[in-house]
DNA sequence: ATTTTTGCAAATCATTTGCATATAT
DNA sequence: ATATATGCAAATGATTTGCAAAAAT
């Protein structure tokens, strides 16, 4: 999870303007562990009085998945969602309950990648790992049929 | 790829009556090797003068995602696409040039699912990996850099 | 006969766009 | 000064819903 700081450099580093609306995004998103969609977003910053327009949010959402400091989610009810994160590529264990998002380790999905590319004859590109479950927190809160 | 007949057969082995309607889903799915979004069903169906209507369509890949006949789909481009597919719960490579997909094995995957589980602390319900790639086919015809 | 399913058109929800204005460089 | 970025409101696109009519059991 980026700071606001790191979020705004990535703006200023890709040589995007450095905005009010744009500090208001980077304030918003460094703000939150869990996914959020261009919505709930808009939905913040309108509590806050910030005066954000929502094509603004979905325009620096845009951006900033671009540059790999928001990775986009498609969360199993099908609503497209967004995490911050810090390295540019890896992958996201979602909390279905609170909404919380993190990182995984790579623990050998490159090398299973590279097996499947073999077995089926593609010419790989990209992925997606998504993963969803109870995050520790959760699960000790569903106190019932599990260890 | 499961045939029209077997697809047919999941809604009636679910207590689904078998109407009109959904014997030309099943006909329209079972015809189609690659992804197709509800829209491009329509349109299909619109093609062969079928008569379906567009919420019979969203309708029916409803019922049919849910008893996994189906599979949800979410394309790099952030649309929502389908496949048809026989095994219960697996993955699939795409090919983001031509749209076939092709069932993978789960080389390894579960494994990898536990381990990701143990080190994120997350009980890990669902999981959905998407690779995207060219099919061998459009691999031969991108005869340039590679291989 | 009764219940489920359908098609339609309207409603809803998400996302994008045009454009005149405001702002960062 | 100049180019980029913004907000707004309207446009677009996707999906859902209400409801009376049609079809399956």
């Amino acid at each position: 999870v980026p700071s606001a700081e790191t979020i705004l450099a990535a703006f200023d580093g890709a040589g995007y303007r450095l905005t009010e609306p744009r500090r208001a995004m980077a304030g918003l998103i460094g703000a939150r562990a869990d996914h959020f969609t261009a919505e709930e977003l808009l939905a913040t910053s309108r509590g806050q009085r910030l005066g954000l327009g929502r094509a603004t949010v979905f325009r620096s959402l845009d951006i900033l998945a671009d540059l790999g400091v928001v990775e986009r989610l498609d969360l199993p009810t099908g609503a497209h969602a967004f995490v911050a994160c810090d390295r540019p590529h890896h992958h996201h264990v979602v909390c279905s309950s609170c909404g919380a998002a993190t990182d995984v380790p790579d623990q050998g999905l490159d090398e299973l990648v590279d097996r499947l590319a073999a077995s089926s004859g593609y010419r790989i590109d990209r992925h997606r790992l998504e993963l969803f479950g109870l995050c520790p927190t959760c699960r000790a809160g569903a106190l019932r049929d599990e260890d």
